[in-house]
Parts: structure tokens; C-alpha cells; sequence
DNA sequence: TTTATTTTTCAGAACTTATTGAAAATATGG
DNA sequence: CCATATTTTCAATAAGTTCTGAAAAATAAA
């Protein structure tokens, strides 16, 4: 297989993927195509590459630093600015889930919190009650597994994924 | 806080959790009306309550069925079908779990596992190489925690995880 | 300054995905 | 079998999301 096609190729499984996981296709496209690019490229190169606009690309470029993926990086005697994606994999999943959670997990388990407080005592309230504590109790576990993660090192999060799966 | 109000409230924010995990909105809303009640609904009810149509309705309680969140409950002396949800949320996990990793991650550690097949010995291809061999093995590690996850009891991941966040 | 280059913004267009509703298919009871 | 209740399907439509491109703002050189 050809290098460029084999490039092609991945941006277009890593845009769906990211897709899937609530991270927009242009987004990982251009993460994807960060990471198998040796040098730094420019907003013009990124355009030129996934045929995209200047303000599609400026916009999940921003994302893209935003989530702290993907760094500026100048090059001396050019007046562009140019991007390079970190290529530490864990480092990226650190940051990705770190995203989410504060975006997702952190604000539904407030809710949950809230929402134990309803002040009936009929079987259904309690039925109620018993479901949304479960939740609650699942959903802060996955918080702290998560919290532990973003602030491991590779290291720490390496040897634990290692525990579970080798016994 | 009102039962009602709190049961609503539940219902929207489930609804949208599970649309940024790509689940779609009514899919969790219904699964999240089923889930507080604690009798089985039928259709009817369920349109009734979400304000939503047969059709819709129809197509996402099938959804939650194929993916085993829900079951069809049978009412005696009562034409209708009734569905009610499974209320262990580990059980609901695993089933979540188990359908993405193979609707979303098994296509990908296929193609990566393809790409590395890159016939060039440019220092552009190793890198690229590098970059695809990284991302396979994360992405199968991943794989094989979900693949023990979903094997497991609920018990056995629960036990992990606590070593997990413990210690 | 002024001019040239680059980045950002944002209203509208294009695209994608979800929803409706009515018609067709299927199941149930007499 | 017929009549009726219930479920399923699917084309049309709506809603939501992403993308474009041109104009405005920012930055840097002359």
C-alpha cells in the first residue's frame, strides 16, 4: 500500500471515529492528519490537504488547541503560524477524557445530586430515588476513575490498565 | 422538589448524556422514562409522556430492545405490547459498552491493523507507521478491557475498579 | 503611518440526522 | 374468515449541525 493512500485512509477512519465519540469529523480529520505529518503544518496546508474551508479549518484548529492536542509552533523566517499534534497517545486520551468529563460527567452528576432531593415517601418516589442513587453512584465512579487517569502519568494509568486485564 | 418535576428533569438529562455519548436523544429519553417507572409502559404511554410520535416512539423502543437495555413485558387480559427497562445499571453499562466496541472500535483496529502495511522506508513512512502502530496497540488495549468488562460479571469489574480508585 | 499578510468571525447555505404521520403489514379474538 | 387492535415501515419534512466564503479585525513589515 501507498503511503498517501494509507494517509487518506487513516484520516478518514480517525474523522469517524472521533465522530462517533461526540468529537466533530473535521476536528479529528485534521488531528489525524497532524499526527502522521512529520513537520508542522500551516492553516494553508491543512485546507489544501482535506479541501476545507479557511474558516472550518481556523475554527477546529482553535478546538483543537483548545482540548490541548495540537500546539502552535512557529517557524523561524515564516510570517504563518503552524500547528503540530502532541504524539504521545496517552497523553492524548488523558486530555480527551479530561475534556468530556468536565463537559459531560461533571455537570449530569450535579443533577443527579439535585435531584435525590424530592421530598415524597410514596413507592414510586422511592423507586425513583433508588434509581437515580445507583446512577449517581455508577456515574461517580467512572468520575474518579477518571480524575485519577487525567492526573496519572502514563505510567501509572499503563500498569493499572495492565492489572485488570492480564488477571 | 416535585416527583414530577424530578422525573422530567431525570428524563431530559439522561436525554443528553447520552446524545454526547452517541446515543440518540429519544433513544435515552425513553430509556430513561422506563428506567424511573416502576411499572412496564406501553407505546401509548410513551408517546404520551415524551410527546413524541408512533413512529419515533416505535423505532427507538425496537433500538433499546436490539441493544438489550429493555424487554417486552407481557400484561395479562391486555392486547398491547409493555416494555420495561433492566434497572442494573452495571448490566445497562456492559450492554452499552459491548455494542459500541463492536459497532465502532472493531472497524477501526481492523483498518489500522491494514495501514501498517505501508510499503515505503521513507523516514515519512516510518513515521507514519510509528503513529498507526501507537494508536493500535492503545486501541486494542482499550478493546481488551471492554472485552473483559463485557465477559464479566458485575462483581469482578466492580472489584477492579475499586482496586482502581483505592489504591 | 500605510500596505500587505494572516487570522478570526459569522450569516447563510449545505449537509446530516431525527421525527412525523399516514399507509401497509401483522396479530388477536370472535 | 372477518373485523378490529396493534405494530411496523418509510417518504416527506423538520431540526440540528457543520461548513463556506467574504468581510472585519488583528498583526507585522516597510
Amino acid at each position: 500500500m501507498k503511503l498517501d493512500q494509507a494517509k487518506e485512509e487513516f484520516i478518514q477512519t480517525w474523522g469517524s471515529l472521533g465522530s462517533s465519540w461526540g468529537i466533530n469529523r473535521t476536528m479529528s480529520q485534521i488531528h489525524a492528519l497532524l499526527l502522521v505529518s512529520n513537520k508542522p503544518l500551516s492553516t494553508e496546508d491543512i485546507m489544501e490537504e482535506l479541501q476545507i474551508s479557511r474558516g472550518n479549518a481556523n475554527m477546529n484548529i482553535r478546538a483543537l488547541i483548545d482540548w490541548g492536542l495540537v500546539r502552535k509552533q512557529l517557524v523561524p523566517g515564516e510570517r504563518k503560524e503552524f500547528f503540530q499534534a502532541g504524539k504521545d497517545i496517552w497523553e492524548m486520551a488523558r486530555k480527551i477524557a479530561e475534556e468530556r468529563r468536565k463537559r459531560e460527567l461533571e455537570p449530569v452528576i450535579q443533577t443527579l445530586s439535585e435531584l435525590k432531593q424530592v421530598d415524597e415517601n410514596t413507592e414510586e418516589a422511592d423507586h425513583f430515588k433508588t434509581v437515580v442513587t445507583d446512577l449517581e453512584d455508577f456515574t461517580q465512579r467512572i468520575q474518579s476513575t477518571l480524575d485519577r487517569f487525567i492526573r496519572s502519568d502514563r505510567n501509572w494509568f499503563y500498569k493499572s490498565l495492565m492489572a485488570l486485564i492480564k488477571k
